[in-house]
DNA sequence: TCATATATCTTAATGCATTAAGATGGTAGC
DNA sequence: GCTACCATCTTAATGCATTAAGATATATGA
């Protein structure tokens, strides 16, 4: 016998079609004791539902969202901040008892499950153009998050705005700056920007972080030398450790360290204790993000928190409302002992 | 106006809704000239092929296969054993057409996806357990690689076997034996089994790979210490040379090492020189699976070739072609320097 | 020239499920 | 006792596509 059918299983119960459906679907269109009966009886034949694909050419929506990471997801899972992000999608899909469906930003070949989902969630600025390719002219919904593409909506925090304010509150006049930047060219290795041609995909959230931060200095009368001003891969401590290493040899030695997440900051200032620069007398210090751990360290990083998970939530709700527009989402100066 | 279906394309065209499909999946149908007359025509509509849901419901395969990797994706990307295996079942899958669905064996919800894709490959033997009962009761095909789940085809190589020819070649009378194991217990860190319960999934290879070293071992008189016998959680280079360190420290200092991955094989003999120890003369290594770096490295290391390239081909034909017995692929064993 | 084979296209049944609208029987209100 | 309404279930249209079998017209061969 083949596999069971909304129809076989009807059938088998002498009811209709309508009821097995309504059965699994809307508990309140039939009585509790025949809802009961029905789903004994499924469970006994080895019916497991109605069957996926039917239901989404029927519904036309199939309740998975895919959420794109633009990194590795080994990384996503790793980072903090990344990791909050997707338990906040997930809460939130959750809640809407929506299912969620994860890749990576390596993955290319959308169509194959364009039609099986009810859309994407794009989380960070994908390195791959053939991806952002598909994401433009996909017909389903798209909702980008720390990037913008063309008419679709997104959710974000005021990069530049955030920038500008922790710089603000680290930076003094004749101080001496250095930015430990993140993916801010096309190099796998952390290296100082100099004059590589920057990366600007999509008007990222690097960039307008380094945007935020040259508003500041140039307020204050201050430049950024041409190798103080790095690009990191990967928001680690080892490319993190080497960057910071690298820019605090320089002379004259940086005063301020502009750091585009945590992470880096964190590992920056590991570095500085090691060399023996005193914080924050020696060197100032600003992360990005906002991460306990940077709480729990000594001392205490200033930063801008921006409440990853609530990103992830709202990304979600905003995913499924269904909202076109381009949400900022509030973000949250808090001074540490770093500055 | 909605998005354009096989219908309206076939009325806009003044053609039947099967000529429309024939232009997309069978050309030999119709003619040429017709046919391109259609193609251009759904470019013209934004019409960009038959909907998934409904070819997959109707054709009763969608022409995904999903491939799930016990270990995270970017340890699978980065470990050139499991890359090996990636590329060769991708190249199979697209010589059939088929299309590539990837997932970590962390995914927990085979339930959302079993209706769009044709079935699964898993690589490894999942830690999750709730994975391995979907997997069992999954309605779809499901093809194991490097493990057995009972009822299922798999593809693999005689682990037992191998391992006993691998250490039949290096062993001599009066060896003192160590064994460098991949992830034979449930722990995340290097150290020794001892007592600690066996991880014994589902007849992982690792087993069956110290069941062949043990054979050999016993048909020579040898014995395996207590402290002789390490548990490796992932295949890398960190938990491979803490182990090596380790088992080299002890006294009597082991004369083999038998290990069940080439990348512990070259780390154990990173760290043998390191401590000055004598390759082959005061220490004979052999490792699995043959990687390439085994020959580029001095001295070249023993090891059993697999072919993972080969077994990728071959897990995707025999998942095509709907074979259901446990096939062993053929393996090799290739002497190098080290013994 | 007639019968037959070929190429090309259409008809209609089918896959599995959802859901608005209709049918049925019972209960409450007066 | 009659009407109205409610709870419960069924009917039937629908979503988007595939494909065997049927319908034409054109070409082939004797």
């Amino acid at each position: 016998m083949s596999k069971p059918t909304l129809k076989s299983v009807a059938k088998a119960l002498g009811v209709s079609t309508a009821t097995i459906s309504n059965a699994f679907n809307r508990p309140d269109q039939l009585s509790v004791a025949l809802r009961e009966k029905v789903l004994s009886a499924c469970a006994e034949l080895g019916y497991d539902g109605p069957n996926k694909a039917a239901q989404s050419l029927r519904k036309g929506s199939s309740g998975i969202v895919a959420v794109i990471l633009s990194d590795s997801l080994e990384y996503m899972v790793s980072d903090p901040v990344a990791s909050q992000f997707l338990q906040g999608v997930a809460r939130e899909l959750e809640r809407q008892q929506k299912h969620l469906l994860l890749f990576s930003g390596s993955s290319t070949n959308l169509d194959t499950i364009t039609d099986f989902v009810d859309g994407f969630i794009c989380y960070g600025a994908p390195r791959n153009l053939r991806l952002i390719e598909q994401l433009r002219q996909c017909p389903k919904r798209v909702l980008t998050v720390d990037f913008d593409l063309p008419g679709r909506p997104s959710v974000n925090i005021d990069n530049e705005q955030a920038a500008y304010d922790s710089a603000m509150a680290v930076l003094k006049p004749n101080d001496v700056v250095a930015v430990l930047g993140l993916r801010l060219i096309d190099a796998l290795d952390s290296r100082p920007v100099a004059d590589a041609p920057m990366w600007d995909n999509l008007s990222s959230v690097s960039h307008r972080r380094l945007d935020g931060y040259q508003r500041a200095m140039g307020e204050l009368g201050l430049t950024l030398a041409d190798d103080a001003l790095w690009h990191i891969p990967e928001s680690n401590q080892h490319f993190a450790e080497v960057a910071a290493k690298a820019v605090l040899s320089q002379s004259p030695r940086p005063t301020v360290l502009l750091c585009m997440s945590d992470l880096i900051g964190l590992s920056a200032m590991r570095v500085a204790l090691q060399l023996g620069v005193q914080i924050p007398e020696q060197l100032r210090v600003v992360g990005f993000d906002g991460i306990e751990e940077t709480l729990r360290y000594h001392p205490t990083l200033s930063s801008v928190w921006q409440f990853s998970d609530k990103k992830g939530e709202a990304a979600a709700r905003a995913f499924q409302s269904g909202q076109d527009d381009n949400q900022l989402l509030p973000y949250e100066l808090r001074l540490g002992e770093s500055s």
